[in-house]
DNA sequence: CTATTATTTCAGTAAATTCTGAAATCACAG
DNA sequence: CTGTGATTTCAGAATTTACTGAAATAATAG
């Protein structure tokens, strides 16, 4: 491995949290190594700089775009292809989430769906089946709130994140001029 | 596996996603078990409805009990360990949370604090440590603002999530008697 | 078309993880 | 202390996942 000190310390951390991650150690370490440089790499470069197999890499480079995590770039004169991350951390956030929710919260909340249709038949049931509604809701709630989140421009959403619990005193003032959650809005369905 | 059709469908989708969220299928299939279930459970109970040996039920329940999700209890005149999760699923996304952040973030977090006490050398090393700066500033951001989150009782909690973005028009109307954010303040350290 | 280089696929191997049964440990009643 | 039942530990087996090199495919230049 042929990297400076502080881009191998951080590629190495980024492989090792990998498996925490839900992804391995190669998919980690090309990530965070395309994160760090300035410019973006081809296949070859990474090979050479993580000292993984060609084939590896290609496997981990084609992970990563699955997850929508890197960029294909070309060079002029140059057929290979070169990948980079966002340069826009935020960009980089937003696609996390949402794939992690594709794989990891959707296909639940579909399945807890499905599960509510059925009639429960038994006291044990009667009781699965209550329990498999308040997390679908819980879920609902929380999803639903994502994707309004997710609608707002990076800068308001710093803004409103920078905020952080100082929002209490705001919306304590607001209330007194529009009035709101007279009952607890806890059904939310996403709008 | 001895359970009625809807706990079984449920076990059975939380052993599959639990490789998809970073726990084994034992682990997703107790838990998923124990959180239909209205009472709590000792191990050879579990052993009965899922079929694993004991062993590997005893190891399920530790790490589950690693991850501080399921609550330990006894019965009288019964010496045996019974399991169950919180009735409360607030508390439960709470403690996922906690775990997973302190699992996977804040390791992360230390650790590019600590590179970027080094100095840079070379203009690549310039390059990753602006990098590592940028990222460390929105890993805190996220991460203070979830823990001024965390600080709010359910309810509330409950309220400004169902609130969603319609939050905008209210910060609208509230930044007529309290200005904020005069200057973009994305700096922010967790107040 | 042929030669050249880039990329992907894939079967086999290596490594890591999950799971089990047997044995050890622990906790308490008598 | 002894005996019984509950729980944990652990070494090896089974399974799953990751990785490699060789071969196949794709893309382009001449």
């Amino acid at each position: 491995m042929q990297l400076s000190p502080l881009q191998q310390e951080f590629v190495l951390h980024f492989g090792e949290m990998g498996s925490r991650w839900g992804i391995n150690r190669t998919v980690g370490q090309i990530y965070a190594l395309l994160f760090l440089e300035a410019a973006p790499l081809n296949a070859e470069q990474i090979v050479e700089r993580l000292g993984f197999s060609r084939s590896n890499v290609s496997m981990g480079l084609k992970e990563l775009q699955a997850w929508n995590l890197v960029r294909l770039r070309h060079l002029p004169d140059d057929r290979r292809d070169y990948f980079t991350t966002p340069d826009d951390l935020w960009e980089i956030v937003r696609t996390l989430i949402d794939e992690r929710k594709k794989r990891e919260i959707d296909p639940t909340l579909s399945k807890l769906r499905e599960l509510q249709m059925q009639t429960p038949s038994s006291p044990a049931e009667e009781h699965a089946h209550q329990r498999i509604g308040e997390l679908r809701e819980l879920i609902e709630l929380l999803t639903g709130w994502y994707s309004d989140m997710n609608r707002l421009e990076t800068e308001r959403l710093v803004q409103l994140l920078a905020l952080g619990s100082k929002l209490q005193n705001l919306l304590g003032k607001a209330e007194k001029i529009v009035p709101l959650s007279r009952k607890a809005p806890a059904k939310g369905k996403e709008s």
